[in-house]
DNA sequence: GTGAAAGCGCTAACAC
DNA sequence: GTGTTAGCGCTTTCAC
């Protein structure tokens, strides 16, 4: 049977607004009465009802993070290990969604269907567009992460410049030298989103220096996860012409592609060069290590968290929504300029 | 503002009690009123506050997961996405709680004084022992993953039988002509816990093949992260004797160790085999990709929360801890026996 | 089949 | 400085 501020305040022989007021280190109490309290909260192991807080104050100190899922995919694995850890900086707690790929799921999460006792919900969708946004009751603080949803939207918005960052790495592929170079993500049926702004970024970079887009050279996969990336590059060995360098759209797709590389024997970077995006962890430690872009992902936690707190806390009421980009930078490892020399 | 049932019931013009006999399925409603009632809730877009039903049923739905962190260990991930599929066929959320290797927040999780408002705790320990369980409150189900906690401890408790595994992981490695086999992943300060019982299963697969245990071979770490694996490799690679296989406790050890392997130019498997633990999608995509042990991850998921859910329920009332050991196989693959021949 | 009322545990408002 | 009271939104008796 737990217990409850009255069972204390009994036991205390005071009232329960005075036992509240230790529990909640209200300052104006008597030495003598807080000690009699906190002693009786003590022997009897008090601990706050939070449902019967919530209730009261209208807030849950949850917030819920909405991610496609955890098992595949390491960015959003470390992404969510950084929101966490932000979260708890600021005290609250976070609940993560999975959607699984699924339209309907990430409906719920923004309706709030699925989550209805969480303050707020930080949101990085990938089948949702602008206008599934109409749907989000304005009751619901929500974040966005990613360009799934152009800035601009009716919610607060935290990415990094994907367009540059995606010119950025092919451009470095063009400096080694590369010139046939192939795209690895691409979800051809969608006109928004990470995957269209990461093309559009390969395709700013061969078109500025030059170079046309070639069919042969784009490589259409489903879900970002290795196993794509790894049916996606076979696809493009057996084209003609064979790629000289590839550009993955996320660092499973890489790490997928460059199995696949080697187990064909091809030489990386010799005779294919490669650069992923996201910069996880095992893209340090594959071999060859894998150049890559990495977003600075603890910026983008703390900035997301902050944005939703500021929503829930009311500090900026609903309306005029903030876009927050955050930097990033491209990682120069070994899948495209090979060992550092002796 | 928030829509209560309050609100549906003065437009629909019935009683509180009718809407939530609705809202809740409940039979007996005349089909008339039952439409009225819908018609209203569609209209005023009625959510229920999940916070009220809470204080009322005393239950929140929201299990926690704790574990040490998400970040740098694919395993927890894998893990944590396991629980969520299941507990949602269930009918709960789970909230992720790390404890980032300290003993203290293992403590809070085991007292509840971080989470006040779940139903219960799925608890992957990694500093507490059993002694510590003593402080573990009666009235918060707790279920323990992994072995820091023998089995036959006051709590349920949700496992493979480690030290078997480390024994067909070690035996595998004899089996393909390897003498001077290496571990990776000691603690040795600890008297238990699962780097414990992989040692014992690795010393007694050397003890069992008449092979003794060589201090130079025993790598000790710290956290279980990919670059204590290349660390400790680096260690073990200047010692003499060079070990000829190297059994890691866990895939993140064994990819730093593979990294490491490869760097200083040493052949994998030819020069030395590496097995690793936990059979993460890392372990398939490596190059040469790696033997390792595959718990029944999904076995585990749905054990624990199955019995979390048991004991929430109060379909087992507190005492009479389960003990579930899920099964687990080696992969075998190029890491310790190559490519295949063509 | 439907309604009235009590109360889950807490905190804010107000009295003393 | 401390106590009393009302009420957050819901579900659960118990009447009708």
């Amino acid at each position: 049977m737990p217990v409850t501020l009255r069972d204390v305040a009994d036991h205390a022989g005071v009232s329960v607004k005075t036992v509240s007021n230790v529990v909640n280190g209200f300052r104006h109490v008597s030495p003598d009465t807080r000690a009699r309290v906190q002693e009786a909260l003590d022997r009897l192991g008090y601990q706050v009802n939070l449902s019967a807080r919530s209730l009261r104050a209208g807030r849950t100190g949850i917030i819920a993070l909405a991610v496609p899922e955890l098992r595949q995919s390491s960015y959003f694995s470390e992404l969510a290990g950084a929101v966490m850890q932000h979260a708890e900086e600021r005290g609250l707690v976070v609940l993560i969604e999975q959607t699984l790929q699924s339209r309907q799921r990430e409906l719920d999460v923004l309706s709030g269907a699925r989550n209805r006792l969480v303050d707020g919900v930080i949101f990085s969708p990938l089948e949702l567009g602008p206008d599934d946004l109409a749907t989000a009751p304005a009751g619901l603080p929500i974040v966005l992460l990613g360009e799934r949803v152009a800035a601009g939207g009716p919610l607060d918005h935290v990415s990094i410049d994907n367009v540059a960052a995606a010119r950025e790495a092919v451009t470095h592929l063009l400096r080694i030298g590369r010139r046939r170079i192939a795209a690895i993500g691409l979800h051809p049926d969608e006109r928004i989103g990470t995957a269209e702004q990461r093309f559009r970024g390969y395709a700013e970079a061969l078109t500025g220096a030059g170079l046309p887009l070639r069919r042969e050279l784009l490589g259409d996969t489903g879900p970002w996860h290795r196993e794509n990336g790894a049916a996606c590059m076979r696809a493009l060995l057996a084209r003609d012409p064979r790629p000289d360098a590839v550009f993955c759209f996320n660092d499973m797709l890489a790490v997928g592609a460059l199995r696949e590389l080697l187990r064909s024997g091809v030489r990386v970077p010799e005779d294919v060069a490669l650069v992923g995006f996201d910069d996880v962890e095992e893209a340090r430690f594959s071999t060859p290590s894998l150049t890559t872009v990495a977003p600075d992902l603890d910026g983008v936690a703390r900035a997301a968290v902050g944005l939703l707190q500021s929503r829930i806390s009311g500090d900026r009421p609903p309306g005029a929504p903030h876009t927050v980009t955050r930097q990033h930078r491209l990682v120069v490892r070994e899948s495209t300029v090979g060992l550092p020399r002796p």
